[in-house]
RNA sequence: GGGCGGUUAGCUCAGCGGUAGAGCACUACGUUGACAUCGUAGUGGCCACUGGUUCGAUCCCAGUACCGCCCACCA
């Protein structure tokens, strides 16, 4: 059956597509031979959110370039596939796709519940993903898929799986090993997802904002003189002052102010550091204090400090053991919790008075005056300035008004409002204000792992491409801050530490309280019973049964938990707890059990951390927990760590750098050799696609346009290093153009018979015909050039490459030199000369357009395997004819001439013309003799003669050892060709003056590079001689009039 | 405020010491033994600006302007 004129990309792809998967052609190991290396690379694993955009089609398809390149070239390759369970990102997609179809809340669910509705929609998600994975046409070993969540308790069936055991394993071994700690910090808290969030999550963004002015009284009525000075120190202005000016964006946050700070070297306030003023709206006195921070030159220099609620605040309040009162719930809104106003705000006197506190009480009172209590923030917010308005304790300047109906000129007071845009800080999911809060949450002690990572790149261990990545990489982990790996969610791996009461050894009651209200962190406090709890003498030498106290126990499960809590108490009492009871609790019920307890029931509790972790934490170890770890198995023998890792250059911190830091810390090895980093997948015009704009391109209607190949060819050609990759249809079409012009090619060869008879074709066949013998050196130049382009990871390069030789040099210009060699004898040659350069285009590209190629592969003989099997071709230079090389240059340089004279001249297109040469030398006629029915072909030219001098009205080709001529008179348009030589001479002029110029510098000839210079002349005496050439033409053509 | 990158043909981008290339777009011609998802020929560039290094700079260096991106606590 005769092949269709187009590649059929809906029919074949489908069919390919399965021939692969069922065939298992990406089987790890699958085409390797012995000898070569290993070669892997771990798939970013997509969230199971939706479905896969642009950016991932870009991204696998370079990926699938890469392990076709190697597997073809018989490495042992894997390419891992699976996806992320992405905590925050799934579980609201989930809430968003439950609240559509009316279904209960996630609250009114219940956890377990709400999980098993959010692995319904991984397997979702998960198979969509898979699908277009598969469409793309990635070669993954789709049977080592892999999900960041498997094997995590509650999994459905067929979500088994060791992934969470290595997540669990991880946490484990680093909490022991003191790298994970929890703590009491402020941390950025989403209102909306109502959890904790890592710095990366914050997209702080510049919004029109606001700052008001509020005067805070000093206390019993006192004054001083405000002086303010200039440079040289001259009193500039004086005022006896009752107040201190501050200036907030938020003043909301007054109500939880700890103090006001002044710079040290302040001299404004310096009578009035040490004095107390009243908080406005509150029944309390706060003190003014010295602290670095305060720029003195901005604002009044005078800085609220809200402890609670901003990061600065929080520094200053612990450098100056400031209260920290929270004022708000983890929804945004003003507390509306604990005792009344009066009794907390008499509370927080008495602790200002000295009282002893803790940390945990500090935390408990709720300082929102009544009337605020239960108010959205940003309600919150505008209360406040009216009160504070309406008390008179804003700042105010004095405006002149003109009534406009009197006349009558007036004064008015007004406070102070400046307008400002500032920076605020958003979720990158929820795209709500985030919230300092201060909480407890578990974090990473990133500064003790960050070190080795750093070192594994600077000293070229892991190899980040392109090399500014590696700057980024520096500048943000030298300056790494803790990772707050824990997340209010239900979705992900649960933190497993679980609580539990345990008798308390004599002294510990009161200073060991470790939970909340702890006065030490909890890993450090572990950490120091494991030291010392066993050593009697350590803790006062004897056990006391008064007392029981919550210690925390990290373990791999609940049964590890329970035996190490039965330890302790076996330890502690000399007997196991008779009744040990896991149950559910939130951190709010926490003090109940604590207060609750002993002994209620006989029953000892302990509760597990519902916290889970950080998306991350576990994305983090993506590389060997794919790969079987904890378990030392053949594949993480084998391909660990893994060779490349090829990711949008977004995630080099929340993803790269992690994977860094935890590998190192874990198994003591780098998870890559090398990191592709690549930009961002915009639209046409550079815009970030979004749903918003209507701007996205949907990869999945891209190949039901152009095809798989197409995009992928397109992805590969666009991928050069840094910046934006702007996705255009446009190019896309143009090489689903650039595929069917190779299958056009291979449907010439079928209609000349060229694959019969020819059904082997490994080698390459050794030609007389020059054409032929050239075309086998351009494929080796091609294979060189492309393996060259992917090994330094320049896809578009070899894309580029590959571009200009399939559709450049084989389409253009041999298929063309096929047609008169298939009428001569050496037919049979160039048969199977056609037959091996069409094998290998089709090998050559197969990484990067494996459908076309594979059905390709198929329909042109009898193969041993699939193409995505063959074997990667290694022939070189050797294959370079070099005098073949120099004769298709000239016999195509010359067909360019003639061509391009022609079309200027206005010769039709049909018109076969009779040629002379007026000059030839030997080799110039040896080329022509050698080439002629193809120049005659191409260049449509009727005859050659030789003859003495050109006629009048001819037009003139120059070619390199020999001049033709091609008599037209009365055919040419003497005008045109008056241009076209005046045209090329100007050129040749400007190239030969620039040339000359150069040569009869004595410098040039001294400090330029002998080669540079030999060069300059040989250029300088070409164009010379083709001048002369060009103007002999013209005389002949001012001759005609 | 700090860091990184960019500025080359109408558009999207390569090139990166010897005075410029591709694809698309555009123009003209074209049913030549595969291909109109095509062919042939062409038009189109003070390589952002200003200095410097060099025999020679789009390329190296410094500065300027503009444009991106990332990071950052100025209340």
């Amino acid at each position: 059956m005769p092949m269709e004129k187009t590649f059929n990309a809906a029919e074949a792809e489908a069919r390919i597509s399965a021939q692969w998967i069922e065939g298992k052609a990406g089987r790890a190991g699958a085409h390797a031979k012995p000898g070569r290396p290993a070669f892997s690379i771990m798939i970013p694993p997509p969230n199971v959110t939706g479905s896969l955009h642009m950016g991932h089609a870009f991204n696998n398809t370079l990926q699938d370039i890469l392990v076709r390149w190697h597997r073809m070239q018989g490495d042992d390759t894997l390419w891992q596939p699976g996806t992320d369970h992405a905590g925050i990102a799934t579980q609201m997609v989930t809430e968003r796709e439950m609240a559509l179809h009316q279904e209960p809340t996630r609250r009114e669910m219940g956890r377990e519940k709400f999980l098993e509705r959010v692995w319904q929609q991984k397997v979702k998600s998960r198979g969509t993903i898979i699908g277009q994975l598969q469409r793309l046409g990635a070669s993954c070993d789709w049977d080592r898929e892999a999900f960041t969540m498997s094997g995590a308790p509650g999994a459905p069936a067929g979500e088994a799986g060791n992934f969470h055991d290595a997540v669990i394993k991880v946490f484990v071994d680093m909490y022991n090993k003191g790298l994970i700690y929890r703590g009491k910090r402020l941390v950025n808290w989403d209102p909306h997802f109502e959890t904790a969030i890592s710095d990366l999550e914050v997209e702080n963004i510049e919004v029109a904002g606001h700052m008001w002015h509020f005067k805070y009284e000093l206390a019993g009525g006192e004054t001083y003189d405000y002086v303010e000075k200039d440079e040289d120190g001259n009193v500039t202005f004086r005022e006896k002052r009752n107040y201190i000016s501050i200036a907030t964006t938020r003043p909301e946050t007054m109500l939880g102010d700890g103090a006001v700070a002044v710079h040290p070297s302040d001299t404004r306030y310096a009578p009035i550091v040490g004095k107390m003023v009243k908080l406005p709206l509150c029944d309390r006195l706060i003190p003014i204090i010295a602290d670095e921070y305060p720029d003195p030159n901005f604002g009044s220099g005078a800085v609220k400090i809200t402890g609670a609620h901003d990061f600065n605040d929080y520094a200053v309040a612990k450098r100056n053991n400031l209260p920290c009162y929270r004022l708000m719930d983890t929804r945004g809104r003003m507390r509306d919790d604990g005792a009344a106003y009066e009794v907390a705000v008499a509370r927080a006197r008495e602790i200002a008075a000295g009282s002893p506190t803790t940390e945990s009480e500090v935390d408990s009172l709720n300082l929102v005056p009544t009337k605020y209590r239960g108010m959205d923030r940003f309600e919150a917010r505008k209360a406040v300035i009216a009160d504070i308005n309406a008390i008179g304790l804003a700042v105010t300047v004095m405006i002149r008004e003109t009534d406009p109906e009197t006349g009558s000129e007036h004064l008015r007071l007004e406070p102070v409002v400046e307008s400002k845009p500032i920076m605020q800080p958003f979720g990158d999911r929820s795209k709500v204000v985030i919230e300092p809060m201060l909480t407890d949450q578990w974090f990473v002690d990133t500064a003790k792992i960050v070190e080795p990572a750093l070192e594994a790149v600077r000293t070229g261990r892991v190899k980040i491409i392109p090399e500014s990545g590696e700057k980024t990489y520096y500048h943000w982990l030298e300056n790494i801050e803790p990772w707050c790996i824990s997340r209010q969610l239900w979705w992900g791996h649960q933190i497993p530490v679980w609580t539990a009461m345990v008798p308390s050894l004599k002294g510990e009651v009161g200073s060991w309280r470790i939970g909340v209200g702890s006065e030490i962190p909890l890993g450090e406090a572990a950490q120091f019973l494991r030291e010392n709890a066993y050593d009697e003498k350590a803790l006062g030498g004897q056990l006391t049964r008064a007392g029981l106290l919550t210690m925390q126990f990290c373990a791999a499960s609940a049964e590890d938990a329970q035996k190490q809590i039965a330890k302790v108490w076996i330890d502690r009492t000399g007997a196991a707890p008779s009744n040990l009871v896991e149950v559910n609790a939130e951190p709010s019920e926490w003090p109940q059990f604590l207060h609750d307890t002993p002994n209620k029931g006989g029953d000892i509790p302990f509760w597990r951390d519902p916290d889970v972790l950080d998306t991350w934490f576990s994305s983090g170890l993506w590389p060997i927990g794919t790969l079987g770890w904890p378990e030392q198995t053949p594949e993480l023998e084998k391909y660990f760590p893994t060779s490349v890792l090829v990711t949008g250059q977004d995630i080099l911190f929340f993803w790269v750098a992690r994977m860094m830091m935890m590998q190192l810390a874990v198994v003591e090895d780098i998870p890559f050799h090398t990191v592709y980093l690549h930009g961002l997948v915009r639209d046409a015009k550079g815009k970030k696609m979004s749903k918003s704009l209507g701007n996205v391109i949907d990869p999945l209607e891209i190949i039901d346009e152009y095809g798989a190949d197409a995009l992928r060819f397109a992805n590969a050609a666009m991928a050069s290093l840094g910046g934006v990759l702007k996705l255009d249809t446009q190019r896309i079409a143009g090489y689903r153009n650039f595929g069917t012009k190779l299958w056009n090619a291979c449907r010439f060869a079928e209609m000349n018979g060229v694959w019969e008879g020819h059904a082997t074709r490994a080698a390459p066949p050794s030609p007389q015909a020059t054409a032929n013998k050239w075309i086998i050196g351009e494929t080796a130049k091609a294979r060189v050039e492309v393996d060259a382009a992917l090994a330094d990871f320049r896809f578009d390069q070899a894309a580029d490459a590959l571009y200009k030789f399939v559709w450049g040099k084989v389409c253009d210009w041999y298929v063309e030199f096929a047609k008169p060699l298939f009428d001569g004898d050496q037919a049979d040659e160039t048969r199977a000369t056609m037959a091996w350069v069409l094998d290998q285009c089709m090998i050559l590209l197969h990484p990067f357009t494996p459908f076309i190629t594979e059905e390709l592969w198929a329909t042109t003989g009898t193969r041993a395997g699939m193409l995505v099997h063959a074997d990667w071709p290694t022939y070189g230079t050797e294959l370079i004819d070099t005098e073949a090389d120099r004769e298709m240059t000239w016999v195509t340089g010359l067909i360019d001439e003639i061509r391009s004279a022609r079309a200027q001249v206005h010769v039709p297109v049909g018109l076969k013309l009779d040629m002379l040469a007026t000059a030839m030398d030997a080799q110039a006629r040896a080329a022509w003799t050698r080439n002629e029915a193809l120049i005659k072909r191409l260049a449509r030219v009727e005859s050659l003669t030789d003859a003495s001098s050109a006629p009048k009205g001819a037009i003139a080709i120059a070619a390199e050892g020999a001049s033709f001529a091609i008599p037209l008179e009365g055919i040419i348009d003497i005008g045109a060709e008056k241009a076209r030589l005046q045209k090329a001479l100007e050129k040749l002029e400007k190239e030969i003056s620039g040339l000359s110029g150069r040569l009869s510098n004595p410098k040039f000839i001294e400090s330029a590079k002998e080669e540079v210079v030999d060069e300059a002349r040989a250029n300088l005496e070409a164009r010379s001689d083709e001048a002369a050439k060009v103007r002999a033409a013209m005389a002949r053509l001012a001759e005609l009039g």
